[in-house]
DNA sequence: CGTTTTTCGAAACGGCGTTACCTACACTGG
DNA sequence: CCAGTGTAGGTAACGCCGTTTCGAAAAACG
């Protein structure tokens, strides 16, 4: 008893996927709602009825960033040495946030002022870093790394590796750094600050 | 041969004071050309004549923050040891962003999107760290730290520093985390990892 | 076939950064 | 002493934005 349903899941998935084109291209700050739905082919109150809001919808991106990160630090091969399992998370954090930096920046940039993560977006983040998490814990069973609460040496870690992404996609580290070579030293040296010696 | 002037150095002042208060009080999503300019008690054009637009007025207060922080840094004071010095240096630094995690955010995290620092403001933002490249020097020439180029040393530690700092700022860490430790054990640990055995 | 009920696009609203305009006013020359 | 002159700066317009309101479109039902 209606007229036919345009604002389906369909729609809902090709604004999701203009929006993260668009975040790509031009970053946050290309990103309006108005142009979102212009491109898609819709108009702005499809994204109102589909995700609520623009808050909402940079909400989707979010989470499907931190999907798409898990996904990435899942599939890194996983060896018998333990720090050298912790080094190459390292590398895999790195390539995942340079794959696309303004998805990264959506992540914990807040590069849209008009979304910020909630508690349950913050669960989404950490389970993200849970193959971090079972890497540390095999590290200090193995008596290699030390015999800390393994959620300490995960926020460590992360935060090392986070903070060394963020210089590096802020331009912030002197010019004509080779920072490939420059971050894995520095995730070599951080892990090797938790290791029994 | 023309009107009083109004928009003279100590209206400068007062725009960068209100933003700046503004800033602190709501973030950078209440930080509005039109109501710094009502709170000064002045037009939007004030802006423009004292400053060119919104990006501009972002930079200095860009270049204020970090000059506030290589005070902050400078001022930490320094003993034999140089690897208690980094330890200090590092938890200076946390300090500093936590006074003002909204300057913090302008400073880092790309707040204001209208903004974005340019060569001559990274620049600055290197130079800030003056006092951590000086320890790290010392440090490698005392034979504790490791001889890798001192730059190299520095973004690392600072990189190590911001991350941690980062994450806290936006929430990233699990509840009922006691911070102020960890981020002491994570910079001593990362410190430890350039250190020689 | 008209009525009902749901759907959705167009248009209105308030706020933003920016720009164009035009008034207000100190200085100058008669 | 009083136009005339040129500039400084407040006002208002412009084109964006996110959001909300409203009315037209259209399938289902009596």
């Amino acid at each position: 008893m209606a007229r036919p349903k345009v604002h389906d899941e369909a729609l809902r998935l090709r604004l999701l996927d203009e929006a993260g084109r668009l975040l790509s291209a031009e970053g946050a700050a290309g990103l309006s709602l108005r142009r979102i739905a212009t491109d898609a082919g819709t108009s702005t109150t499809a994204v109102y009825s589909l995700f609520g809001g623009k808050p909402e919808l940079v909400r989707a991106l979010f989470l499907e960033a931190f999907g798409r990160f898990a996904t990435r630090l899942a599939a890194v091969a996983l060896g018998a040495d333990p720090a050298e399992n912790l080094v190459r998370l390292g590398i895999a954090y790195r390539e995942a946030a340079l794959a696309d930096p303004h998805l990264y920046a959506v992540m914990f940039g807040r590069a849209v002022p008009e979304f910020t993560p909630d508690a349950p977006d913050r669960e989404v983040s950490l389970s993200a870093m849970r193959p971090l998490l079972e890497a540390v814990r095999a590290g200090i069973a193995a008596g290699v790394l030390v015999p800390a609460p393994p959620e300490t040496i995960v926020v460590a870690l992360w935060g090392y590796a986070h903070g060394l992404v963020s210089l590096e996609l802020n331009d912030a580290v002197p010019e004509g750094f080779d920072v490939a070579t420059v971050y894995e030293a520095a995730v070599r040296a951080a892990i090797r600050g938790w290791t029994v010696r």
